[in-house]
Order: C-alpha cells, then sequence, then structure tokens
DNA sequence: TTTCAATTTAAACGATTGTTTAAAACAGAT
DNA sequence: ATCTGTTTTAAACAATCGTTTAAATTGAAA
C-alpha cells in the first residue's frame, strides 16, 4: 500500500473490521477463519483454544493476535461473515404475492431447513444454538438482524390467517408456538434418537414430511382463533 | 507409618458410590454438592473450576478429590441427586381418571412448569438443557426414565383426542408439537427477552396463559386431524 | 492421656490457556 | 541490491486449570 496515510506508531495490528487489507494477508487469515468456525461450534465461545484453530489452519498462534486482536476479536468477525453466509444460503421467502397459508408453509419449511441442515454448514446453525443458550456479547445483534425479519414476518401472515383483529400477545404466542415446533427438532434431536426407533425416524422425519405437519397445526390452530371470538355461542357453518 | 503394609494404598479416598461413610464428612460433601450444582448448570462441565466450587462451599480444594475421586465423580454425584430430586418435585400428574382435553391441560402445564421455574431448583433445569444440547454418557439414562414416561402419557393422551386411528407417526409429531412448544418458551427465553419488550412480556407470558394457548392450539390440532381422514369422502358418524 | 485412622489443610505440581515480544522472513518500490 | 513497511515465526509470559502430596487437625476408642 503506497497510500499509508499515517501508520507511524500503529506498524501493525491491522484488525478492528478492516476490509481484507491486501491479498497476500487472505491466506492466513482466510485460512483462520476457516477453520475457527467449526471448532468454535464444536467446543463453544470458551472451550475452543486458538492453539487448536491456528493448528488446524496451520498458521502460527500470533497470528490471531495479529490479524482480529484478540481471541474475541476473531469470534466476532466469524459470526460475522456467518451471518452473510446465511442470510444468502437461506434468504427470506419473498411472501407479497402468495396465499397466507402458502407463505406459512414457505416460512416453516425454510426455519426447519435452517435448523435440520446436514452439509458442511451445519456447524453454522450448531454455531447459532450455542449462541441461544449461551449468548456471548454479539447475541443481541444476532436475534435482530437474523431472527426479528423472519419472526415478523411470521406474525404478519398469522396475523393474515387469523381473520380477525386478535390482541399482539396471542399472534406472537403463535409464531413462538410455529418456530418452537421446529426448533425442537434441532434441540430435542438427541432425545428424540433415544425416543423413536431409528428406522422409524428415517421414514417420516424428513423436512418435507415435518414442514407440512407443523403447518398443518398452524392452520388449524389459525382457522380455531379465528373463530374463537362467537365460540361462546357457536354459530352453524 | 507404622502399618504402611495394608492401608498404604487405600488409606484415603472413599468416593466410588459410597454411601455417606460417616456423620463427620456429611457437612463438607454435601455442601460440595449444593454448591456445585448451581454452578456446573450455569458454567457447564468444562467451564466449572473446582476451585470456585470448593470457595464457595467454603472448603479446601483437596476435598472434591477426597469425596469424590475427581471432577467428574463429583458430577456424576450431582446427576444422581438431581434425578431423584426431580422425581419428587415434579410427579407425572395422574391422569387416568380425566377428560383427555384436561390431560393434556395439565401436561403442557407440567412440561411449562418444568421449563420455567424460577425458583432455587432453576438451576436444575438449566443442567438438563445443558445435557440436552451437550450430552454425557448419563443422558440416555435421563431420557429413558425422565423424558420417556411423559411422552407415552403424551402421546396416549392424543390418540385419545384425534378420535380415529391415525398412523403411530402422526401422533409422535403431536406429541413433539407439544413438547417443542414448550421448551421454546426455555430454549428462546433469550431470544423473546430481545424479540419482545419488557412490559409484554411480563403480562402474557405467565405458564398459566403459555399453558391455556398452547393447550388450545393443540386440541384445534387434533380436532382437524381427527376429521382429515372423512375429509375425501366424508361419512356419516 | 495416648493411639490411630479419618478428614482437612496449605502448598506445590505439571499442563494448558490467551496473549505478548522481538527477531526473522517476506514483498514491492526506489 | 537496498530500503521499507507488512506479515510470520519461535519463544516466552503470566494466569489458571485439575490434581497430588505430605503435614496438620480432628474425634472417638483404648
Amino acid at each position: 500500500m503506497a497510500n499509508s496515510v499515517s501508520n507511524s506508531i500503529q506498524s501493525q495490528r491491522n484488525h478492528e473490521r478492516e476490509t481484507r487489507p491486501n491479498e497476500r494477508s487472505h491466506g492466513t487469515r482466510s485460512r483462520i477463519l476457516a477453520a475457527a468456525g467449526p471448532i468454535f461450534a464444536v467446543q463453544g465461545y470458551a472451550g475452543a483454544t486458538v492453539r487448536e484453530i491456528c493448528s488446524t489452519a496451520g498458521v502460527n498462534v500470533a497470528s490471531v493476535g495479529y490479524h482480529f486482536g484478540d481471541k474475541l476479536g476473531l469470534y466476532r468477525e466469524v459470526i460475522h461473515d456467518l451471518r452473510l453466509a446465511r442470510a444468502k444460503r437461506f434468504p427470506t421467502p419473498n411472501t407479497d404475492l402468495q396465499k397466507p397459508d402458502e407463505t406459512l408453509q414457505a416460512l416453516v419449511k425454510t426455519l426447519l431447513a435452517r435448523m435440520l441442515i446436514t452439509e458442511e454448514s451445519a456447524w453454522e446453525t450448531e454455531l447459532l444454538m450455542r449462541e441461544m443458550q449461551n449468548p456471548t456479547p454479539v447475541f443481541e445483534s444476532i436475534v435482530e438482524g437474523f431472527f426479528r425479519p423472519l419472526f415478523d414476518q411470521l406474525t404478519e401472515t398469522l396475523r393474515l390467517l387469523v381473520r380477525s383483529e386478535l390482541p399482539t400477545h396471542t399472534v406472537q404466542h403463535l409464531a413462538f408456538s410455529t418456530v418452537g415446533q421446529c426448533l425442537y427438532y434441532r434441540v430435542g434431536a438427541q432425545a428424540i434418537q433415544v425416543l423413536i426407533p431409528e428406522q422409524q425416524r428415517d421414514a417420516h422425519f424428513e423436512i418435507e414430511a415435518l414442514a407440512q405437519h407443523i403447518t398443518a397445526v398452524m392452520l388449524a390452530a389459525c382457522e380455531n382463533f379465528a373463530t374463537s371470538q362467537q365460540q361462546i355461542e357457536p354459530s352453524g357453518k
């Protein structure tokens, strides 16, 4: 870089949310990030060691200090990149022109796909789940930039499905019911593995079948909540 | 020591699943157990330190080695005592003589109570949740002796509510839908805390209100699933 | 009191952690 | 080739971890 404006004393430490400074450092820097993601996901933030990360990446231990300041800076960058990757891989479905029930099914399918994906990017979900139970300082930004958009879409869709003005908290409860059902097949996966025999799991616990079931449950609930206003005096259908 | 021949090796170490050997050791031993539970729950097994546990208990650091062998031995004993305590505190509700919908409501209320209890025993739930995501060798026995009974009761009740013979996996999905909704208010508590303003949470997120909502959702779903069979060719009752 | 095994204690051990240091290696411009 | 700023490296740092050791304390039996 010729235009080193004023880097006199700060000859080093080019971290602090820097766009990749050069093509050279891209090697070590990105290799650290690639190695750190799965390790943070499996071991957790506290459990992961920078030595294992650097050993996996094949770089010196001091590299993380040079490129990211410290361990937390590396973790922040991992989360930052993760959010960008997830936003591309699981775009919030475009729902403006669909019928509400189709929108709900699409949202449920997106939620389940985020939970049950078993590709190489499975560590991303694992890391997010770990943040939910053991939140770090970056957790709030994850909720705002990640969960909130889908949550808002879900509440809007559910408000269309219950064709009456219900209290805000009722629609929110319906949204949490939807999310909760999807989330359980990830949170409770270890328990399901013990409760349900293997062959039965393989047969009926695919994403498509689960999405159809959860959508059916919520549609039935919405139908019921839509008419619950006249529930006291049931009017003929 | 004079007779170092016989007691040289077994002079100490009275751990290995021992009934309290004497009235003296009851003090330190039980105080370690009492201090270890909440610390294991908050910090996790790896994150918890025996120094913090012993400091909280007011005993020497070597005491855990003397009474439990090592850190893992202490953890096993904590889990052992936890299962006994939970079995007493949250007995599975007696449901044989109730109507199915009342049984469902009771089961949902029990599930929510286990999840959202905020007493001094809150650490027990936290430790169990940690076992669900990060299972240790004791996890399977927890599922069999703890989750399975309530799961079976749930499936039987739901089978009564859908007044027709549906496939086994459908009833299981309904059971997981019920459990998932309850579990989310614990798993997603940190996210809900960000998504929903505080005053709104205090007003509408009590156990009673949530139980009524979840029960209503599942009753509506069961009603729908019960009539979905004759949906193709509606036959008279 | 003396005896003796059970229990508690202070101190240290070796290993591992995140982080820092100063020198070496590198790459491009002059 | 020389200079200059960037990047990488080996080594050490201080702190903390679980565990161990050997001495001190305890409490009841003799």
